[in-house]
DNA sequence: CCGTATCCCAGCTGATACTG
DNA sequence: CAGTATCAGCTGGGATACGG
């Protein structure tokens, strides 16, 4: 691992984000991918079955909610329950490192979200005087 | 927009993460996008240039790092400031948007590199589990 | 209901070369 | 130094159909 990559604050650990080859940019990428960071904001109010999570999470396709929930499962973020009944029911909720994860998540997103105006107004402005050139 | 769509936690926000059609999902997807998070979280320390970002940024290309810089200078999380001198001189900075952002992202990134070892203990143990099956 | 299997394509991505 | 242009490949991701 390249140690001359920035730590930012924290104190040194084994693993940096900022270096290629480090394993935590994988999980990072788990986390934040396009629906990996949805799935586990989904799964913070409390466990889900597959189909439940499907309509909460708009837009997403049954194949990439099954490899999202399987990545973060692989991951310890997530925990599957299948029970064995006929129909299948299956739920699925946050381990406790997931919910350490989801609670970060959910702060960006809240974040982000009650910023929207002014990314917006920036948008804006941007498209503006570009269009001007 | 619909409303149906879970809140989590926050109050009623016109901006919904989870709907499909929602424009905080874009943003969300430039900040948390393969680059978008490495980028702010390199920039949260200061300014910097852009072939200091892209050292910083292990693996990032040219053309994916201005790629990403547009995007988050365009939402209004990174400004852009050029020196009109020869060789030319660009500085890259977040800005106050900016800074909430990455706060948030390098939070979430903190908590992940803390957490590999249990996440590779997970990994194997879910290989095994299923590589005996 | 809970998925997996298959097909297929857009577009993301990296490599390379080039410009101001 | 700070990018843009172009090209080609890979894979993420949707649609559909099928299996437990």
């Amino acid at each position: 691992m390249d140690t001359t990559q920035q730590r930012t604050e924290a104190p040194d650990l084994p693993y940096n984000v900022f270096a290629k080859a480090c394993p935590s940019r994988g999980t990072l990428e788990h986390v934040t991918g396009r629906w990996g960071g949805l799935t586990l904001g989904a799964l913070y109010e409390g466990s889900l079955r597959f189909n439940e999570l499907r309509r909460r999470v708009d837009g997403v396709s049954e194949k990439m909610l099954s490899q999202t929930l399987h990545a973060l499962e692989r991951d310890g973020l997530v925990h599957r329950e299948a029970q064995p009944t006929n129909p299948p029911r299956v739920d699925y909720e946050l381990t406790p490192l997931g919910r350490g994860v989801a609670e970060r998540l959910l702060s960006l997103i809240h974040f982000v979200e009650g910023r929207m105006d002014d990314v917006l107004e920036s948008r804006r402005r941007y498209d503006d005087t570009r269009g001007a050139l």
